[in-house]
DNA sequence: ATACGCCCCTGGTGGC
DNA sequence: TGCCACCAGGGGCGTA
């Protein structure tokens, strides 16, 4: 259930063992995921992945063939690698398996089936319909106070809701969004559009703070994980507020709450938060 | 344009 | 032990 440091961390992971190796085969063992699956995909045989990226939380495998394939692990993804040698019998949610060149593979196991897989000409990426309208990447320069107070300019949304809408700024999840909230000490159902200046200058520092720190742990653990299963990007957190509600505020030792914001839960310590 | 609710799907967990 | 309700970190899309 990868949120953006959880995609960047398999993003890096992936990249050793993909980059520069040609796909042998691709398997698929249903018709697709959110949506299905590519024709095109069958003919990828023979490709040479020239670089993995990210954009908000969609892994991009740059072929040589002037291709980009997209996947999103949406709620339950999660991409396995297998050493040369060493590789399973896919199981009941390997949906697609990559096979490279240098007889290693890679699958992608998605038991809730949110996630996706699609294949787009590199030079038209921008205008693909999941990339048209997405907002800055939370770790970019240009995701600025001024740019998020544009962007929250007259929302009624709570600040919470607000900040999660890829529209604003992609990227940041409902944990993440609750840990910044808290960090950047405002009331998340605050209206995002009655946010202070000064509100928003604490707010875009808070988001980029706990994505990164999520993301040096998740490097920090990867070789680990790489050793122990081959399951990357999962790692054990630390949160502030996220999944505590009951449990003491790590600041001024009230009680975190819950409540639920668009139908997601929200954690904050309204002592704190204001 | 904005806001909101719905839906896709399976698995883990906790209560009874 | 079994059953079942409930919950889960995403995000596109339809409707008002």
């Amino acid at each position: 259930m990868p949120e953006l440091p959880e995609v960047e961390t398999v993003c890096r992971g992936l990249s050793p063992v993909m980059v520069g190796q040609k796909i042998a085969a691709i398997d698929l063992h249903r018709a697709g995921l959110r949506i299905p699956f590519p024709k095109a995909l069958a003919k990828l045989r023979g490709a040479k992945v020239t670089g993995i990226a990210r954009r908000a939380k969609y892994l991009l495998l740059r072929l040589d063939n002037g291709q980009t394939m997209i996947v999103h692990l949406g709620m339950s993804g999660r991409m396995v690698i297998h050493a040369k040698g060493k590789i399973p019998e896919p199981g009941k949610h390997d949906h697609m398996v990559l096979r490279l060149s240098g007889g290693g593979a890679v699958f992608f196991n998605d038991a809730r089936r949110f996630g996706l897989v699609d294949l787009v000409e590199t030079a038209q990426e921008e205008a693909h319909r999941f990339f048209k309208a997405l907002g800055p990447e939370p770790l970019a320069r240009s995701f600025t106070p001024a740019c998020l107070l544009q962007a929250f300019a007259g929302k009624k949304i709570a600040a919470k809701v607000a900040i999660m809408d890829q529209r604003v700024v992609v990227g940041v999840g409902n944990i993440y969004a609750a840990e910044a909230f808290f960090d950047a000490r405002i009331d998340p159902r605050r209206k995002a559009g009655d946010l202070t200046t000064g509100e928003i200058a604490r707010l875009v520092p808070a988001v980029k703070k706990v994505l990164r720190r999520a993301i040096a742990k998740g490097g920090s653990s990867l070789r680990d994980y790489v050793q122990a299963d081959g399951e990357l990007g999962y790692f054990q957190h630390h949160f502030a507020v996220y999944g505590r509600n009951g449990a003491p505020c790590p600041s001024c030792g009230g009680i975190i709450h819950k409540i639920v914001q668009g139908g997601r839960s929200t954690f904050f310590c309204p002592k704190c938060q204001k």
